[in-house]
DNA sequence: GATGAATCTTAAGATATCTTTAGTATTACA
DNA sequence: TGTAATACTAAAGATATCTTAAGATTCATC
């Protein structure tokens, strides 16, 4: 069924009872994008969280000379959503753009803290989930103060298989902080220290 | 009294029962700590929050070189705590110090999670706060992502005046991801700046 | 399957930041 | 209040990363 994913997600953290998973999934709907299309525009407002069933999405900051940073890639499995714009009501400053025809399950924020207050054990999940995301992205920020941009790389590549052969180098680049081109002659290096390596 | 503070911080987000903040308060003490003393050691595990009531403490994380790299400080109202140690139950990969004498209300996080199963309140609470923490620290890894050295320090100024004044240089340029030598010479350019601005 | 668009690769010169070192100022604590 | 420890400042040479530019591949779409 379209949303046995993601009540198999919620269910790692905490138990919910058939009559509870029934009421979430009514708060439930499928969204479908095509490849290159937005999901969130820069400067609306981010109302909903989304979970992807099957896809790949990225969220990227544009600065004054119009570059892009990426800041999130999700793939199945994985939430996505702009925090900032959601918690504070304001218009975001990044997009979320399909790098793959995907398929999303989209939930409004605002029914679903409506739905918390009845059902603390969602609440529980996502204060979970939170503390989890909050480690990842306190570790990236460690490894962004003293880690060389081919630490970073090669960190990134045992961490995330999935994505470094899934997602454009030069995503995977400003993600990382570094131009495409200045990463392509790390990239170069490290898959010549694997290939050394594994002879 | 001593956990007025951290009462008024709760209640920022959630409005608790006198009943049940008397309750929360049975979870309580107080911990003080000297200047230059760890409330956290590298290689133990985690197993509080605090609060702070009075003093300023930072986290930092020592690399292979030996360099200090800070991750987070914490002055009066903040909340500190190692999640990665804490949330797998794994030695910390970091220290926290108080830069000053300190007063902090520590919490056992297992009994806190026994509390929030009784009170949703408070684990609305913490996921409230986890996802402000979140917006703040995906600021901060956008800013290392695209801002300038000069940029991000003159954020932090206006972002966090009361730190600016209070911590030494040499903090802020790791926390920064800067070396404290080219902190030096941009701390002299912003001054400088100011300078100007206010003439 | 052909064609234009997007991506990857490479390289040379420019720049931001680091390293090392040393001298000066400030602070902590006896 | 004096003194040792800590923090700040400054500068020269080294290095990582960026910028620009151009050619080579790969990919998307008709």
């Amino acid at each position: 069924m379209q949303y046995d994913n993601i009540l198999r997600n919620i269910s790692r953290y905490v138990l919910l009872t058939p009559a509870q998973e029934a009421a979430f999934c009514d708060l439930l709907s499928i969204e479908t994008v095509k490849r290159k299309e937005l999901l969130l525009r820069e400067g609306d407002v981010c109302t909903d969280e989304y979970f992807v069933n099957k896809g790949c999405l990225r969220q990227y900051f544009v600065d004054r000379k119009g570059l892009e940073h990426n800041l999130y890639f999700a793939i199945e499995d994985w939430w996505i959503s702009d925090l900032y714009s959601r918690t504070q009501m304001a218009p975001s400053y990044c997009n979320i753009v399909a790098l793959e025809d995907s398929e999303l399950v989209k939930i409004n924020h605002q029914a679903l803290e409506k739905f918390m207050t009845k059902v603390p054990e969602l609440e529980r999940f996502f204060r979970l989930s939170y503390e989890q995301s909050m480690v990842n992205q306190h570790l990236k920020n460690l490894q962004m103060l003293y880690m060389t941009a081919e630490e970073r790389y090669s960190y990134f590549r045992e961490r995330f298989p999935a994505l470094a052969n899934r997602i454009p180098q030069k995503h995977i680049a400003t993600f990382l902080g570094l131009t495409p081109q200045f990463f392509n002659t790390i990239h170069a290096k490290v898959l010549r220290a694997k290939k050394e390596a594994s002879k």
